[in-house]
RNA sequence: GGGCCACUAGCUCAAUAUGGUAGAGCAGCGGACUCUUAAUCCGUUGGUUCCAGGUUCGAGUCCUGGGUGGCCCA
């Protein structure tokens, strides 16, 4: 129930609550009339929200007060950590002598007010400081309009530092400047926000409510920065391959599909760089690597996300063993970088990552790790009953390698917590790797597992087109039988084969998964800024 | 896919092992207050108890179905 009233340049806009007409919401409005308007306060009474509603009048009396947020123009000369590398130091006598003038920006997190003055607390991108403002310094009229700023405005401040009796490093406001009004309450101060849901749909509350959030993504940029750095110091090239495909390869999983209308063609979204990337090998690039998305279209859980952060690289004139001697050098280093020591602690557990790192086959780690009987290692029979009855959803014609494959991921992974690379696979779960010399049933392959995660995946990569072209007509089989995981076959990948990929090694490294173990993170969720969840029920 | 748990004010949480008027703190609003930092003090507003059914004189609470999220298992 409300109505309003053109007056000269201004609006008068009655409003009564809907639940309550006796309530304080009765009252004049007053708005500047411009082009726009009715559509406006349509809006703003669509939304009966009172905070909302409190908040927006605020900003109208702010501007009646010459403080329009769009019309202000701030440039802050300083960070507040800045403020703090600046003037930590000083004592309060120094700083009094001083005089230094500053001029900081940030949103208002905390507010104590009094009759004649205010502390607040500023939050910017590189932390907080403290505000104070007194009708003494800033005058009666700005302290009026001041009183109008809500918590979780952001608003520019100018003045002098000075120590509080408390001795904290506080700016004394002459004048402030609304820079932006928020119409909607913040979540409560000092639980912060707990509901992880909303932390992940609106993942801009969490990084204003929770410190430690901000520094998890701090620390992801510097971790992705690191490994960059340490490639591209390595001679290699940093590329672009396509995220739509036409073949999905290089992995083995359910990919998402997505359509071209002009080109009328299905694309895919790709669930590894992998083909390309030896594309350019055998173009000449001899060292290139790659940080992007892959897709896979599988369920989420606390270690998967469907689209997730992959760092590959492929390596001319080397093999498996070169990649694990580089991948010990890259772990332990960053590890060093970051926590200043080869150990760190990941959900109690202390993991160390000093090289060398052990080193296990795939088959001896399921017998002297996972503690399965060699001989039901060696039968396929049994393993795949085995494997069943540890719950394992596999066909009948799954291939021995993948029986085992699932095994190991239950017995034998979990025990996997210090730095751990476990070689050389069976061939027919990798189809795009190296035959071992020795023992062609085998191949030039390892992972890493580091917290009883997988984080990395390389091998010798296989160059021979005929056993290319061989291995993929075993996975065409596997896939005509009904296994959609089953490599595609790619006979472009082939040809490019045909005209001589030099030796190489590659390896694939999760970064997410890395991130999640050095931030100590329990969830992949919680080092995905926006991670995907169930679309919200209707509103 | 299966099991368990959660969902109550803007936020964080209460609400008799056993159904009986839905509360507190913070935030907000009004007032006092010039060194606070969870400021304090006085007053006060605010609810589709996730949704839909059912049982009952009466449901936040019990039952059935659904939704979203979390954990575990697969």
């Amino acid at each position: 129930m409300e109505h309003f009233i053109f007056r000269g340049k201004q609006v008068h806009l009655f409003l009564l609550c809907w639940h309550c007409p006796t309530c304080l919401w009765e009252r004049v409005f007053i708005l500047q009339k411009r082009r726009g308007l009715m559509e406006e306060l349509q809006r703003i009474l669509a939304s009966h929200d009172e905070f909302f509603r409190i908040r927006y009048r605020k900003l109208q009396e702010l501007k009646e007060m010459g403080y329009d947020p769009q019309a202000a123009h701030f440039k802050p000369t300083h960070s507040s950590t800045a403020v703090f590398d600046e003037a930590g130091s000083l004592s309060a006598e120094e700083l009094e002598a001083r005089k230094i003038r500053v001029a900081v920006a940030g949103r208002v997190i905390a507010m104590r007010q009094f009759g004649k003055a205010s502390f607040f607390h500023l939050l910017d991108g590189t932390g907080k400081i403290q505000g104070f403002i007194e009708i003494r310094t800033a005058g009666e009229d700005a302290f009026k309009a001041f009183k109008k700023i809500d918590i979780g405005d952001i608003i520019g401040v100018e003045g002098y530092l000075f120590r509080t009796r408390t001795g904290e490093l506080t700016v004394n406001t002459e004048h402030f400047y609304l820079l932006t009004k928020s119409l909607r309450p913040l979540p409560e101060k000092w639980h912060g926000l707990q509901d992880v849901e909303i932390r992940y749909r609106q993942r801009y509350l969490d990084l204003i409510a929770n410190p430690e959030v901000r520094e998890i993504f701090r620390k992801r940029s510097r971790i992705i920065a690191y490994i960059r750095h340490f490639f591209q110091d390595r001679q290699f090239l940093e590329v672009d391959t396509p995220t739509m495909q036409v073949i999905p390869g290089g992995a083995a999983a359910k990919p998402f599909v997505t359509y071209h209308n002009v080109l009328d063609m299905n694309l895919y979204l790709r669930i590894a760089p992998e083909l390309y990337l030896k594309r350019l090998l055998v173009g000449g690039f001899e060292r290139v690597f790659e940080i992007g998305k892959n897709f896979r279209n599988e369920g989420v859980s606390s270690v998967h996300n469907p689209e997730f952060t992959m760092m590959e690289f492929y390596m001319a004139y080397s093999d498996y063993n070169d990649l694990m001697n580089m991948t010990e050098e890259l772990l332990s280093s960053l590890v060093k970088e970051l926590y200043n020591s080869y150990t760190f602690e990941y959900q109690g557990i202390e993991i160390d990552v000093t090289p060398p790192f052990k080193r296990i086959t795939f088959l001896e780690s399921l017998t002297s790790i996972g503690g399965v009987d060699s001989e039901i290692v060696n039968s396929r029979e049994r393993a795949l009953k085995l494997a069943r009855e540890m719950g394992a959803k596999l066909r009948d014609d799954s291939p021995h390698g993948k029986v085992l494959e699932e095994i190991f991921e239950r017995t034998v992974q979990p025990h996997l917590q210090n730095p751990t690379f476990v070689v050389d696979f069976p061939v027919d779960i990798s189809p795009l790797a190296k035959r071992k010399p020795d023992n062609p049933e085998l191949v030039e392959r390892f992972e890493l597992y580091l917290a009883g995660l997988e984080v990395a995946n390389a091998f010798s990569e296989l160059n021979d087109p005929i056993d290319q072209r061989l291995r993929f007509e075993e996975q065409a089989k596997l896939r005509s039988s009904g296994d959609d995981e089953a490599h595609a076959f790619d006979e472009d990948f082939i040809t490019a084969l045909e005209y001589g990929m030099p030796p190489a090694a590659g390896e694939g490294i999760g970064i997410d998964r890395l991130v999640m173990i050095l931030t100590d993170s329990r969830s992949i969720r919680e080092v995905i800024l926006f991670p995907h969840l169930r679309k919200r029920p209707q509103e």
